[in-house]
DNA sequence: CCGGATCCGTAACGATACTG
DNA sequence: CAGTATCGTTACGGATCCGG
C-alpha cells in the first residue's frame, strides 16, 4: 500500500476505498457480479482501461482476496477472475450506487456504450426490499438483448442468475438501452409497452407483483 | 464532463461514478453524513486533500446537486456545505461500503487518524436491517469520545442524530478507536467491557436488543 | 491468440504559497 | 475564512511489444 495514496484513516470507509476506490475498480467488480470473466473479456467490456491498468487493478483485488483466479475448463493457459466471498459482499452497495446513478443518465448519454448485463444490473438495482413478494415462490425471466437472466423470488427472498429459466412465471423482453432508460426515468413502462420496445408475457397478478417489486407500479 | 475521465457507458453505476467516483469524494460525503460542514472544517478532517482539490470536488458535487451551499448563521462570509436530498440517498450505499471496509482494518492501522464521527459511522454501518427491534420504541445514546450521538428505534425503523438524547433507554460510552476495533473484529465486546474501554448502562433486555441489532450478540 | 509488461505523453493529484 | 495560483510528482490512457 503506497503511503501517498493510502488515506491514512482508521475508518472502515477509508480502508475499503484504499482497495476498491481507485478508478475503474468498481466497474471491474460490476462485470464480475454476473459471471467469472477472463482478462481479455474485461478489457473488451471496459473500453478505455488499457491492459496495464487492468492488470494492476486485478493484482490489487487479488492481493486483498476480493477476487480469485480460476483455471478455464478446456484451456490450460486461460485464467478467469471471479468474486471471492468477500467480493460478493460488495453486491448490495454496488447495486445501491448503480441505482443512485441511474437518475443522472439523460438522452445525451444515448450514444454511449451499452451491454445487456448492465440492463440486468439496472433491473437488480431497482428492486425494493420491502416490495419483494411474500408468501409466493415464482420465477421471472428477463431477456435483455440476446442474453437471458433469471430472478427467483421465494418468500420475500430474491436470487439472481445468468441464464434462462426452465418454466418462468413471467417473461419480459427488451433491449438493455430500453430498460436502463426506464430506470433512469427517461421512459415510462407504459410507453415502452405501447411502442413494443418491451414485451411482457405472464399472468396479470404476477406482472403486478414484479413491477411493484421494481418500483414501476403504484 | 471531460471526455477523458467520463467512463462513456450507458450504465447507472458508471454515471454515478462519473460524479462521486473520484479520489476523496466519498470521504467528503462521509463527513457531510453527520452534519453540514464548512470548507476549513472539511480541510481539517481530511488530512492530505489540499484546498484546491477540495474546492474542485465541492464544485463537482454542487454542479450535480449532490450537495448545497448554506449561509452560516452569524457569519456573513461563512459557507456551509450540506447534503441535498439526492446526496442523502447515498447514505445506505456509503454505510454499506463502510461496513465492508471494516474487515480490512488491522492493528497496523492503529497509528492512523481517528475521529469520533467515524466511530459512530461504524456503529451505523453495523446495523442489520432484519435485527432492528420490532414492536418497541426506544432510544440509544452513544458517547463516542466527547461527542454524543443518538439512535432512535421505533417499530422496526431506525434514525440517527448527532447530539444527546433527553431520556435514553441505553447509554454506551467508548472512544472511537475502541468501537471501530470491535467492528473490525480486532476486539470482542466482552473484552472491551472487561477492560473498561466500553461502559454500558441500561436494562439487560434493551442491551440485548441493541447488541443484536449491531450483530454483536448471538 | 491469451495474458500481460514496457514505454511515454498527458491529465490529475499533493503541498505550499498567496489573495479577497 | 474560503478559496485561487503555482509547481513538482504521480497516475492514467494508448500504443506497442513479448513470452507461452
Amino acid at each position: 500500500m503506497d503511503s501517498r495514496r493510502d488515506y491514512g484513516q482508521f475508518c472502515g470507509l477509508a480502508a475499503g476505498l484504499n482497495i476498491v476506490g481507485e478508478r475503474w475498480t468498481f466497474l471491474i467488480l460490476r462485470e464480475l457480479l454476473f459471471a467469472p470473466m477472463r482478462f481479455n473479456g474485461l478489457l473488451e467490456n471496459l473500453p478505455g482501461i488499457g491492459p496495464n491498468l487492468l492488470a494492476a487493478r486485478l493484482r490489487m483485488l487479488t492481493e486483498h482476496k476480493v477476487i480469485e483466479q480460476l483455471a478455464v475448463p478446456g484451456d490450460s493457459r486461460g485464467r478467469q477472475y471471479k468474486l471471492s466471498e468477500v467480493g460478493e459482499q460488495l453486491r448490495t452497495p454496488v447495486l445501491g450506487l448503480a441505482k443512485w446513478g441511474l437518475q443522472f443518465l439523460t438522452e445525451a448519454d444515448s450514444k454511449k456504450v451499452v451491454r445487456d448485463e448492465w440492463g440486468f444490473l439496472a433491473i437488480q438495482s431497482m428492486i425494493i426490499e420491502e416490495h419483494i413478494p411474500a408468501d409466493v415462490s415464482e420465477v421471472y425471466e428477463f431477456r435483455v438483448g440476446d442474453h437471458c437472466f433469471t430472478i427467483e423470488v421465494d418468500h420475500a427472498t430474491v436470487e439472481f442468475r445468468s441464464g434462462s429459466a426452465p418454466l418462468p412465471d413471467l417473461t419480459i423482453s427488451c433491449d438493455a438501452y430500453t430498460f436502463i432508460s426506464i430506470g433512469a426515468g427517461m421512459l415510462t413502462p407504459f410507453d415502452a409497452i405501447v411502442t413494443g420496445d418491451v414485451k411482457v408475457d405472464g399472468d396479470p397478478e404476477v406482472i403486478h407483483r414484479c413491477t411493484r417489486m421494481l418500483g414501476l407500479a403504484g
